[in-house]
DNA sequence: GTCGACATTTTAGTCGACAAATAAGTCGAC
DNA sequence: GTCGACTTATTTGTCGACTAAAATGTCGAC
């Protein structure tokens, strides 16, 4: 618990602030269920109660912490018995937002995509789980930007980030070794982007959240039970 | 600008102003691009900027307020040359979200529907057009629930709250009168969800969608315009 | 040993005040 | 009269302290 100041300019933060914890949540650094003290970060950030409670307020807004009515504040449950339904929800949304972005993308829009996929590449390469898995939300994002539809991207960035700790928890399973599979995971939906193919692009999709589930399933099914699908 | 204070209790402040604040932006009772003063709320609810400052936060994290950096804090502009790609989004998960609850809805479920619905039908009749808002949002969200889809719930509550200001704007336009087609509007949508007929529900409930949205439009193209539409 | 009342501790919520940063207003040089 | 530097004012972001409420711990009666 060092103390890291980073910018002591003003307005700087609460924002970062907001942005360590969210990381740190949605990489499991920190636990579900975890009590997060604000004195304890405050001294830690080496700045007052103020913009840490503002960090927890917009933390506590977004679900990734629980105020527990005077109990305290906690790192929001990771409840794998609801990947199923998850994995559900970000098929209809991801669907939706290929197939748009195969329909409207713009020649930028493509180019960014691109761009997020090569961060991609270079992150499983490097074999960076924690990046692999922000790059891997950010080249989706990139596609739902490409849609030009903020609310559908709005919606699909939400899952993405829900997503990161499913993720995390399976790759930290395996050693955090990261399979070569992945590196082409995303090709074929990007040809399908780019050929304005909007049915192409809906079927890779879903074959990419399809294999991801199963991926997911088959661990569940053989893996010893943690504590994290704890209710409260 | 009265000073109302309800509760003293300790915690209730930031909520009640959140929720004040919340309800004022959406029934547009404040302006879109209307500025926020900290220190008049906090002597308008009779507190100190602390309490003001935590609702604040939420609001910004739910994009329902803007802060300019250094400048201060505006009511989030209501793009209505986004309405288009927001009647694609809701179209797409009131379509999927009417569809699942006709097939894995319980008992109890539907019956949340139907109160929700009667609630609405209460709105309509006493010609409340900010309470039928709501209630319409809240049978929505009822749907919603029934899905047992936690992520979905999220994502299509989301939605109907980013739309009330977008009807609120209709409805004040057309002298907050509300005409009685819209009593039966829903009623075929939850005769399909009673008989578990997800094509029925998906059908009515785009159905459903595509009259608001022909509504809207209608309404668009004759009418003058409006501030709401400033970017900045 | 058990139960209940009381004290202690912890932590969230609130407060008033200060500091930094920007915008607006003012004055003077040219 | 116009431009630029300076001052003022407004408002945010931050701070340290106070307070209330709950959980825990302690003690004594029975």
């Amino acid at each position: 618990m060092a103390t890291d100041k980073r910018k002591n300019a003003r307005g700087f933060g609460a924002l970062t602030i907001y942005e360590t914890l969210r990381d740190e949540i949605l990489s499991l650094e920190m636990q579900p269920g975890e009590l997060v003290d604000e004195s304890r970060l405050a001294t830690r950030f080496g700045v007052s109660r103020s913009p840490v409670r503002e960090a927890l307020v917009r933390l506590v807004s977004e679900s990734l912490l629980q105020t527990l009515p005077n109990k305290g504040t906690i790192v929001a449950q990771l409840r794998i018995q609801e990947f199923p339904q998850y994995v559900d929800t970000l098929d209809l949304v991801q669907r939706a937002a290929s197939r748009l972005a195969a329909e409207v993308r713009s020649d930028r829009g493509l180019e960014l995509i691109k761009e997020a996929q090569q961060r991609f590449v270079d992150a499983v390469k490097a074999n960076d789980v924690l990046g692999m898995i922000l790059c891997n939300r950010d080249f989706h994002v990139a596609i739902a930007q490409a849609t030009n539809n903020k609310y559908l991207e709005e919606a699909y960035a939400q899952l993405l980030d829900d997503g990161r700790r499913f993720l995390r928890l399976y790759f930290k399973s395996y050693g955090d070794v990261l399979p070569v599979e992945l590196l082409g995971g995303h090709d074929n939906l990007i040809a399908a982007i780019e050929a304005r193919d909007p049915e192409r692009a809906e079927r890779y999709a879903r074959e990419h959240t399809i294999e991801m589930q199963q991926r997911f399933l088959s661990y569940l099914g053989s893996r010893q039970m943690t504590g994290y699908s704890v209710e409260y």
